[in-house]
DNA sequence: ACAGCGCTGTGAATCGTTTCAACGATAACG
DNA sequence: CGTTATCGTTGAAACGATTCACAGCGCTGT
């Protein structure tokens, strides 16, 4: 039933040998004999055996990537720049979706170190990389996505989240807003922690502004509604004038809550902005004022940098690449 | 460097046989020697070696799943439904993303037939089944996701899309309009081929009602926004009075186009409805009316309907499941 | 005393591919 | 003609986990 090299083998009346030989250095290997077997091949309908390969080989061609939520178009985009720099190299990229759960991370580490990947790119739920530094120092090549860490010569792949917070509540402030509320978290992720550091030091500038913190459990549009409902419930005098998102996903929930209200308009009671700038933020009822990420570069550079340690292990090439947010004004912080 | 069972055996006085056993049935082995095991595991740093594992059980713990394109939520939606079925049973998914290219789909297919999965969970780009007959045939059970075949007894998990088609754009008609125009494409895509079918039987209904197809290379948020732009750029008389869009990208796309004319006001000058019902749909500049399909159910059962095959093959199962699709309507249809 | 049983544990064989030293045939050279 | 090089091919030895027939051991009941 199962077709392997040695019936191939057997058929094209050559050795075993031979056939691998075909499937991995066909020039090695006179012309007539390839056809033949190629045509063997065909004929039995072989199909190679990864799992044997790969065992012999000892190691496997393949990449992890473990993202905090695949269902948001900002990772979506990472793990499509990730394939496409995987691609040029042959090799191809294992998906991961942590769900911004430790205990699923740690799942999928463990299932990943089992499949001998070649190597790992991950934005981490929490704060603690000693799992990831453990795993690094077993021989396999680490690459922190959007997310930087500074003591650990883990690899990594980073947007400078501090600036981002900061250039998202500046923009707040300037245009005259200033109670404002941050939305986000869990506070473990990084990014989520280091946005809101941005924002603090933005706030700390301005005379008689003042931070709010709503802290979610999820970067969800559902946890948005949820938060914007909240919001939304409090007596106007109370409620913040301009609202600052840990994402877009957030800050879309949030503004599907607002716009349920007649009496509550965005930019005019209200200020939104969001973070990632994905596809859909320029279609919001009003338009979302995000920060801009590079996500596809973020991806195909992790991936980068990963090769890059594979090919020269220790080398002394670059381990930590840093790009600068953009802000982008539309109409949801009156742009 | 690496260590292997019997790196393990060594250190616990055992047989690599019992330590085989401690992994897989424990419940076979003494306690005291688990633990002593157990303990050997942790202090080398044990960690099993699938490919090896693999390769003498011939079979993998992992299902494939391919989508047309993992950045739509929608799909992402359907990816999620799928781990959680699979995870109940201990199996993977290994994701793969066509991009509704056909040379993708190929590539994939080939891949994941090198790793002996299980089973195949497929949104096929076009209508030749003919590889993924013979895939099945070759022992692999394939479920067809979001796409229905009457010929082949290959599985599938479907909504019926004709009838989506057709629900959404009778609701267009039912608000008046009568010059719709059916964004969407390449029609290769069989979704596509069938809400357009049903769009055509909804206008053949309706005396003096019309149908114009726009056909679009890719089922996406840029290309809706092209598509949009088109329209927007005719004379007023020529345009379309509504657009049913075959998705929701498409739609948000194109609402994106027509937010930047003043004098172009949805749903006042024209109608847009979309597919799939996705979380932002909600949240667009004018809430997008859609038709929804069951996401996360319709991946949870293709995984569900695979995994009865591999309980038993060529048993009297069930096969097929078809879901109904839900009109949601909203503000961008004059609701 | 001994057959029979249940419980643990053994270790060699096995999965399918790749690798590599070695070999025969042929060509190139002085 | 003998000596080297080159080329194409061979065949057996890995890779590491799992499996399975079987052995050792302590008990029980006769």
């Amino acid at each position: 039933m199962v077709v392997s090299v040695r019936d191939v083998a057997a058929a094209a009346s050559v050795s075993v040998g031979t056939v691998s030989n075909v499937l991995n250095r066909p020039e090695k290997v006179a012309p007539a004999t390839v056809e033949r077997v190629t045509q063997a091949i065909e004929e039995l309908g072989f199909v190679r055996n990864d799992a044997a390969r790969q065992l012999r080989a000892g190691r496997s061609r393949s990449i992890a990537l473990i993202v905090l939520d695949a269902g948001n178009p900002f990772f979506a985009e990472v793990a499509r720049g990730a394939e496409d720099r995987a691609a040029e190299s042959g090799m191809s990229v294992l998906l991961g979706n942590s769900d911004e759960r430790s205990d699923r991370e740690d799942a999928y580490l463990e299932l990943f170190r089992e499949q001998r990947v070649n190597g790992v790119l991950v934005t981490p739920v929490g704060d603690d990389l000693a799992r990831l530094e453990r795993l690094r120092r077993s021989g396999v090549p680490v690459v922190l996505v959007d997310h930087e860490d500074a003591e650990l010569d883990l690899g990594s792949v980073s947007v400078d989240d501090v600036e981002g917070g900061y250039v998202a509540v500046s923009h707040l402030l300037s245009t005259g807003r200033r109670r404002v509320a941050f939305l986000g978290g869990p506070r473990t992720i990084r990014q989520v922690a280091d946005r809101l550091e941005g924002a603090r030091r933005a706030v700390a500038e301005v005379e008689g502004a003042t931070l709010e913190v709503v802290e979610m459990s999820a970067l969800s549009v559902l946890q948005g509604r949820e938060a914007g409902e909240l919001l939304r419930a409090r007596p106007a005098a109370e409620r913040p004038d301009a609202v600052f998102a840990a994402n877009d996903l957030l800050a879309v929930g949030a503004l599907q809550a607002f716009t349920l209200m007649a009496d509550l308009r965005v930019p005019r009671d209200i200020a939104l902005i969001g973070y990632d700038d994905i596809d859909f933020a320029s279609a919001t009822v009003v338009p979302l004022s995000s920060v801009r990420q590079p996500a596809h570069l973020i991806g195909y550079t992790a991936v980068d940098l990963l090769l890059k340690e594979l090919d020269d292990p220790g080398g002394d090439h670059e381990r930590t690449v840093r790009f600068q947010p953009q802000l982008v004004v539309r109409e949801s912080t009156g742009g």
